[in-house]
DNA sequence: GCACTATATTCGACAAAACGAATATAGTAA
DNA sequence: TTACTATATTCGTTTTGTCGAATATAGTGC
């Protein structure tokens, strides 16, 4: 179960933070797309979204070798909420804005199937 | 002009949280009151206190050796709405009950002023 | 001035967290 | 099996954050 304090913490970096903001708008991102969207080295990105899954705030689903990570649908509401706020958080609407351009300009994305 | 780095780290101590969860509901405290409510050295409640007048998350007022602290009333909307999830977060109900029950055994509280 | 209370700061130790670099694992396809 | 891609983990280092203890500052009233 989410620990408030688990919570908290995992906000406190800003990598973290962006990675929570692309899944808060696309939903469902595998580890090579935030890995570009984000451009920082795969090891990086990938201990940040095991960090966020050990705390039940993200969840994975794996389709061959990709790993999909997206929101714990688990997620209490006040944390949801919390969430919800990142994307309008200082200066996180240029970069986010950033990363989302990266991403969508990222040539050879995995097809997503009907969940 | 608050940053939102130097928010999220200031959430991911409980004892700021404590103390941002009493000050959502009273408004206005002094030192003395949040020390003796949170009963923990005073030191420490000054130091947690600091970080968040610096970060301009608190604003203060003196009233003799008095520091009253609250909100800064310039906080973001996007912060303040974090901040008002907090009381519900985990196990902070729980403790803030606690928090505000010893808040309200405590003698000698200062008056307040019309401010 | 002195004594008293309220609050703040400094210091040094310790613990937690993040990093790059290298390496490991798992799945796919030939 | 081998080769290839995607993802994860370990290691050692460095940085950051928190703490208790002691001390300092500031305001009040005598």
């Amino acid at each position: 179960m989410l620990n408030e304090q688990s919570f908290f913490n995992l906000l406190s970096d800003e990598t973290r933070r962006r990675l929570l903001c692309l899944l808060l708008k696309d939903g469902e991102l595998c580890v090579c797309e935030l890995h570009y969207a984000l451009d920082m080295a795969q090891p990086k990105i990938s201990r940040h979204l095991a960090a966020m899954r050990e705390a039940e705030v993200l969840a994975v689903r794996r389709d061959g070798t990709r790993i999909f990570y997206r929101l714990d649908t688990r997620l209490p509401l006040w944390a949801y909420r919390v969430l919800e706020s990142l994307p309008e958080a200082g200066n996180h609407p240029a970069i986010i804005k950033q990363d989302l351009l990266r991403l969508r300009r990222m040539s050879n994305r995995p097809e997503r199937m009907a969940a």
